[in-house]
This record gives structure tokens, C-alpha cells and sequence, in this order.
DNA sequence: CCTCTTGACATTCCCTGACCTTTATTATAT
DNA sequence: ATATAATAAAGGTCAGGGAATGTCAAGAGG
């Protein structure tokens, strides 16, 4: 599972979690050089792996002294939590991108261990399979956790 | 009774009780050229044999650095409470008795109440109207938390 | 009949390369 | 000196090919 994306993300990730700031700034065309590919192999990694509904945000500059910053994203108050809620409110959601939704709330502590697999279980494709659309299924269902995590009185 | 499906189905487990975590991550194509048969053969042992009510959860990724993981959700061994789920209501499970269930289950503390609140808004009508057999799913999704919560490294 | 097995075709993910856009710097004309 | 034009130095976009897995229907075998 190893592939060159791979290990761009866990180097990018590696080097955010070793900042203090969560922020992270270099040139497109060193992290290139440094992986030995092409340029817009970044962007490919950055576009699949840094998303906001990731928990990243991606800035960046052209020209002369140009670079990438990327941002880690972190959810301390409950308005994050509902900007995410709106960005996952589209009409469908993957098994891959809700697992990774998942393992950002278990990241920042809105769910247990436990409580993540009780719902990766629950909209896992086996147990969806079968139902017209898996996929719009599975984003109801996440909504609607999400919307359970963000009542006050859910403790 | 030794189909080519049983052997891979044999190995494969086999495979799954060596590791100590419970999860066995390969390449579908290197397991079909070891058993000398189609790609697709593999979907078809995972579809039949490993499917979540059976203790089992596959997750995938296609294309480059593509793989097949196979998580084993619990042991093999039957448990009360699951042939009570699956005898109650033979294949169907209505919201109201869906309560009980998960009531009982908080009862005897292998749930939490947090828990179960994210299982009953997964469960509930809301979420399951639409679907062509909302009973049916209910059951499947029911039968899934529990083979999740008899694992016996699920603390 | 039901389960197994196969193969053709579809979909997804990764990676590259050619070409485009933006920004900074330098050269040039006035 | 100043405004403007050319050049260099970044990053952005997109389409395409290759590598995996997924799907489905039809045949094979008990």
C-alpha cells in the first residue's frame, strides 16, 4: 500500500504534526524534487489527502517565490463541527470519505474508538448493499450523527 | 465439500486467526494467481464468506496500490443475545422492538448511552424510510453492532 | 435448483507530461 | 527616474495511460 502519494501524505503529515503551529509552508517544486516526480504529482496528493472535509486547507502562491502552506484544520468549538456537518451535506457519501470523516471526529476526540466502529459497521458497504443507493444512505446516516453529536445535550 | 471457494475461504481465515489484529490486508490479484483462478472469484468468497453478519468487514481500494482488507469483527462462537435478535423476528426487526433490544443491551452494560443513542438515530425510521425494506435493514445493521460488541477485544 | 466458476467490461486510483496562469525581477525606452 | 515590456520563476489544470479492484451475466456441476 505503499504508493509514492502514500508517502507524500505521511511525510506532509508527519512534518504538520512535528509543527507547533499546525502550519506547514515549502516549495511545490523541492517536495517534487525531493520524491523524485512531477510537480503536479503534489497537487494530486494535496487534492485527495488535504481537503478541508480532511481537516486541511491548502494555500498557496505563484511566480517568484511562490509556495504551498498547509493548514491544519482543528475543530475546537462547535462551529467547525458544523461547517463540517454542511460540507458532508451533499447528497452522497463513499465508504472511503466517510471513514475518513470518521477518523477525523475520533481525531479530535467527538468519538470514541468504540463508537467509531459501531458506526463504520453501520454504514459499512456489506450492510448497505442491497439498498437502491448505498451512498445517499450512508450520507443521511452521517448526517444524522453528526447532528446527534451537535445537541447540547448529548454528553 | 472442497470447492476452490472453501479452500480460499479456509485460507484466508486461517490467515486472519495468525494475525494478532485481527486484520489481513492483500492484493486480490496475487491471492487469485496463488489459487490459480479468476480475479473475481475472491469478490465472490468475500461476498458469501465474509460478510459482516458473518463476523467479517472487507474494505478495498482500487487502482494503483490497490488492496483487499479483510477485519475480523468477532469470534466465531455463537452468543445468546445475536440467535435471540435473529429468532425474534425472523429476519425483521420493527423500530419499536429495535428499542428494546438496544435498551436491554444498555442494561447489561455492553452498551454505553451514548452509544446507543448513536445506534438508535441510525436505526430509526427517519433514517431507514426510503429504503425499500426499512425492517430488514434495521435487522442487518442490528446484527452487525452485535457481532461488533462480542468481539472480545472490543473494549 | 443452488452454488460455484469464468470472462468481458466498468470503475477507481495513481502518476506523468504538456501546456496555462500568476508573480517577481530585470531590461529598455522615454 | 519612471513607466513599460520582456523574461524568469514559481504553481495550476487537464487529459491520458497503466494498474488495481468491482460488477454482472452466463455457463458448469453437483
Amino acid at each position: 500500500m505503499s504508493t509514492l502519494s502514500n508517502q507524500i501524505e505521511a511525510y506532509l503529515k508527519q512534518m504538520l504534526a512535528a509543527s507547533e503551529s499546525g502550519i506547514l509552508e515549502l516549495k511545490r517544486s523541492d517536495l517534487a524534487n525531493a520524491f523524485t516526480c512531477v510537480p503536479s504529482q503534489i497537487n494530486y496528493v494535496l487534492e485527495t489527502r488535504f481537503s478541508p472535509s480532511q481537516g486541511y486547507m491548502v494555500e498557496s502562491r505563484r511566480g517568484g517565490g511562490g509556495y504551498l502552506r498547509i493548514i491544519r484544520l482543528s475543530m475546537e468549538n462547535e462551529n467547525d463541527l458544523t461547517t463540517l456537518l454542511n460540507s458532508a451535506k451533499d447528497q452522497r457519501v463513499s465508504r472511503q470519505s466517510g471513514s475518513k470523516l470518521l477518523e477525523r471526529l475520533r481525531e479530535e476526540d467527538f468519538l470514541t474508538k468504540r463508537e467509531g466502529m459501531i458506526i463504520a459497521a453501520l454504514t459499512s458497504d456489506q450492510v448497505l448493499k442491497g439498498t437502491s443507493d448505498p451512498d445517499a444512505l450512508r450520507c443521511t446516516m452521517l448526517n444524522n450523527v453528526l447532528q446527534l453529536l451537535l445537541r447540547d445535550d448529548f454528553v
